[in-house]
RNA sequence: GGCGGCGUAGCCAAGUGGUAAGGCAGUGGAUUGCAAAUCCACCAUGCAUCGGUUCGAAUCCGAUCGCCGCCUCCA
């Protein structure tokens, strides 16, 4: 049974979505106006865990994630500039072209690494009329108030507002740091729709004149409108509990009176050097520099093992830990590819060693998404399965330790298994013609030839292996 | 100031009452012509510090120290 830690009951709660099997969910996407850090890969990666162990579950999951591409203003008083509007200007393109532009450089960052795309990925420009038809239904209901073109949430007509992030506004702390625009009845209330200016380009036509909407409306809207009144699951980062997800909640129970979301999930940060990394502190690292340095599998099992909830200390140390673990990993299953096939039967010793496998991997999995628990469990697989190829095997053995890897390595938690670099038309019969070449020297005992050749091939970036029968092979290198 | 979290080996990181997973690095051995890969063994009498509860605590309670997040957009 899988348990799920709810950051609004503060405690792990079995996972029974509304309508079983189906599931929705939905996580909050990136503000497309600059290249993915490492703090969208953790997110998106441990979500990813999510969506893909469900459906490993058998449960019919309908994965939204919005693209925010209205930007939100750098500060909460009606100053302030708008990023999409700041950074287009900066680049010289349109706004929609910038948006466009680094919704594309996101999805390929998350392509490389292996995270499922979500099933939908609306977005915020595309549902202008449906967050105006959400600001009136508030209106309506005199959850809100329209106060000279803009229309601000009434905190005051929601009791529960802040439960999430259990918090207690009072007036005196609320206001301290940043201005408070002084058409609130009370400075907590937030806007939902929100005047243009002569100069913000951006801008939709609405019952309360030109304007663009508030920060936290799109995920109520869209949420609601893919998935329905009540989320199964709703994701994000931690640094979203408040005040993006305290407003959610408020204006989405405001308008329906249904609960909004039975899990509340969230992941926490990255660090470097112990601090947050974040893009308003210019301390990120974009997921395209790091990838020169570290393949996207390497950085994605380095993400997968710590735990979601747990902040990732960026370094340099491990994330070369994680690069040895992927080559391990390499090295197992191109031996597994090489020996596996239908002869012979599955012995009771591989049997039990993955019954074994697959109860602790489970076990670790349904603890709220532990996957560094599960790769210890495959580790401990890896291990065995080398110490099965080191004795006498069939190659259904072989086979069958392939297949437990690609279902749970693979598919489950999304890891790169099967490198074997895919050779040029030909380089694999080159390489084996290299192979038998140095098979030839090593029997002859020109030693010194045949390391010769190993060296050069090595710092050409393959791996030489002699087998026991004296024969060789060579592959290209891991990662 | 308010709310929340963290401190486990050289590094990374699980473990939330029953006697310290896993990865990386390191050491010794097997294998090898030598390597690489692989396997075997070793590698925290101790989990920030001090006190308390308990038959039993890394785990619960209290205090202290250190670090971090949110309270303004941020995954």
């Amino acid at each position: 049974m899988l348990k799920l830690h709810d950051s609004l009951s503060r405690e792990k709660k079995e996972f029974e979505p509304l309508s079983p099997p189906l599931v929705g969910m939905y996580v909050c996407g990136p503000t497309v106006y600059g290249d993915s850090h490492l703090g969208h890969a953790k997110s998106y990666v441990s979500f990813d865990v999510l969506n893909r162990y469900l459906r490993y579950k058998d449960y019919r999951v309908r994965y939204v994630q919005n693209i925010t591409d209205v930007g939100h203003l750098t500060d909460d008083a009606d100053q302030g500039e708008d990023k999409v509007l700041k950074q287009a200007r900066l680049e010289k393109l349109e706004p929609m072209e910038l948006t466009e532009k680094y919704t594309r450089s996101y999805f390929r960052d998350m392509d490389a690494l292996n995270v499922l795309r979500p099933d939908i990925s609306p977005r915020a420009s595309g549902h202008i009329p449906e967050q105006i038809q959400l600001v009136e239904k508030l209106l309506e209901k005199d959850h809100a108030y329209l106060a000279e073109g803009n229309v601000y949430f009434s905190v005051d007509t929601f009791p529960d507002y802040g439960k999430l992030s259990g918090r207690k506004l009072d007036e005196q702390v609320c206001g301290v740091r940043v201005g408070v625009a002084d058409d609130k009845r009370d400075p907590r209330d937030f806007a939902l729709w929100k005047r243009a200016e002569k100069d913000h380009i951006l801008r939709w036509r609405s019952p309360w004149g030109e304007g663009y909407p508030g920060w936290h409306l799109e995920c109520s809207v869209m949420s609601m409108r893919y998935i329905g009144d009540t989320l199964d699951i709703h994701g994000g980062g931690l640094e979203n509990i408040f005040p993006h997800h305290d407003c959610e909640i408020a204006q989405s129970e405001a308008a329906t009176g249904k609960p909004f979301v039975r899990y509340w999930l969230h992941n926490n940060m990255v660090t470097v050097d112990g601090r947050k990394m974040g893009k308003s502190l210019g301390n990120y690292i974009t997921l395209k520099d790091l990838f020169q340095r570290f393949p996207a599998p390497v950085v994605r099992l380095y993400i997968l093992r710590s735990h979601y909830r747990k902040p990732l200390d960026f370094s340099d140390e491990a994330l070369d830990s994680a690069r040895s673990a992927q080559q391990r990993i390499y090295s197992l299953t191109s031996r597994l590819s090489s020996e596996e096939g239908e002869d012979g039967e599955v012995s009771e010793k591989v049997r039990s060693l993955l019954d074994q496998t697959k109860e602790a991997f489970h076990e670790a999995m349904d603890d709220d998404l532990n996957t560094p628990m599960a790769l210890a469990a495959l580790f401990d697989l890896v291990k065995e399965a080398n110490s099965v190829l080191d004795q006498e095997h069939t190659p259904a053995d072989a086979k069958a330790l392939s297949e437990y890897l690609e279902e749970l390595g693979g598919d489950v938690l999304g890891i790169d298994l099967r490198h074997e670099a895919a050779p040029a038309a030909g380089g694999g019969e080159l390489l084996e013609l290299l192979a038998e070449l140095r098979g030839t020297l090593r029997k002859k005992g020109l030693y010194d030839e045949a390391d010769a050749m190993r060296d050069r091939l090595e710092e050409l970036g393959f791996a030489v292996m002699d087998l026991p029968d004296g024969r060789s092979r060579i592959h290209s290198e891991g990662c």
